[in-house]
DNA sequence: TTGACATAGTGTATAATTGACACCAAAACC
DNA sequence: GGTTTTGGTGTCAATTATACACTATGTCAA
């Protein structure tokens, strides 16, 4: 059933950045196109938005369906729409970022016949379209939003020691942090729960294990704080 | 001539937030429609995409024709996509936020037919869509990206006095500075070029006048300090 | 059991930044 | 020449940022 317009309209479609975060890397999950144009090469996992969803809508149920990914922080990026950007006709997407846990929503990287992998930010393979500079403006505005929103904690498993929680900062930002200085910070700002618990099955002294409290965050945000790192 | 898709399409609109200044107020620039639905209705300038313009290009051609504006400072803002925001049909429109010299672009207030006029953000009339939250929204981004990029200098005139830079700086982030601590922190920044020179015709003791020196800024960035009020 | 190891956890001193605050200077106007 | 209006300037105190090194606690293996 065909669809007729008076004026000509460009496609749209969303596509989505999803970040999570090992030990040592952050990694951008990617699906690998059963379709042309570009059967076989890597890209952003994505599609077209349909009539009765809204866009964040269309952004989650194409991570459902590409990757099997649900309930993660989604958050609108850009748009993105010159004139080339796909070789068949014009499409504007708007582009979406997301962070997980990949802790909770282990290696489940095949899913949904489509064959969906982790790659490391400093280790991708090419991507179709514009995908690569999308997935660049998604980690710059990752880096910097990370700064001034506690955003980070989405990339944490609910319970982390603050090393864990230094760590992810380092990673993401690309740069060394004192750990003294940093612990002393982090706990003035006064945002985490202290859980009286420890790592464990660790084969060293286990750290203390903390909650990102958002209730107390929200709390502070209304008493006129600024989250900063 | 119609246009036929296989699949339904949202119709795809460019919608700008023109922001000026004057002595006091932060302005909006609004246009008042002659089309149904809604005529005579307030709401921001915009339109449909065309296929053969990129949507920077689509929101200057709109600007230009409904407004007369050119060569404005111009940013995306956020892409609105809700289900029900326009009552004829499905319309998706990328949002964009522009600043201009209100000193260059004279009162031209009616242009091109259209009845256009500044309201000042204070004193807005009723919006049509969800034209208001649009502005809401770009409001709080203007305030938000003020003080850690140098755009305010885009509504100002070429020339201008540091007490003239602190009025923007309080009439956007809707607080006092203070006057020696600004000046302090501002001539800190290294980014103006004193003009040796005064104002003009004014009745009472004559400041003097700054550039923006976006050559200097640039060195700044490089050399990785951040501009930060 | 003890020693080697790995990571957790802690404080202080210095430098830099921010914030509060008040008076004289210059020019126009009457 | 006095009044009015805005321009322009410096210091001190408080806060925040930065640099920096050792002890504590647990695991593991000899």
């Amino acid at each position: 059933m065909p669809y007729t317009y008076k004026h000509a309209r460009p496609a749209l479609a969303v596509d989505c950045v999803v970040f999570g975060l090992d030990d040592t890397d952050l990694k951008v999950l990617l699906i690998q196109r059963d379709l042309e144009p570009f059967a076989g090469a890597w890209a952003l996992p994505g599609g077209f938005v349909h009539l009765d969803e809204t866009l964040d809508e269309a952004a989650r149920r194409e991570l459902r369906e590409e990757t099997g990914l649900s309930k993660v922080f989604l958050e609108q990026l850009y748009t993105f729409g010159d004139l080339q950007r796909d070789p068949r006709e014009r499409v504007v997407t708007v582009a979406y970022y997301a962070l997980v846990r990949l802790s909770d929503h282990q290696v489940q990287a095949a899913t949904d016949a489509r064959n969906a992998a982790w790659f490391g930010v400093d280790d991708l393979p090419d991507l179709v379209f514009d995908h690569a500079d999308i997935l660049d403006l998604a980690l710059k505005r990752l880096q910097g939003k990370v700064r001034y929103q506690p955003i980070g904690f989405e990339l944490l498993p609910p319970k982390f020691s603050l090393t864990r929680l230094q760590r992810m900062y380092e990673i993401i930002l690309e740069r060394p942090l004192d750990k003294r200085n940093f612990r002393k910070k982090v706990l003035s700002l006064d945002i985490l729960q202290d859980l009286d618990e420890v790592e464990q099955d660790v084969a060293h002294r286990a750290a203390r294990l903390y909650r990102f409290d958002e209730r107390k965050y929200r709390q502070r945000v209304r008493d006129g704080f600024n989250f900063e790192l």
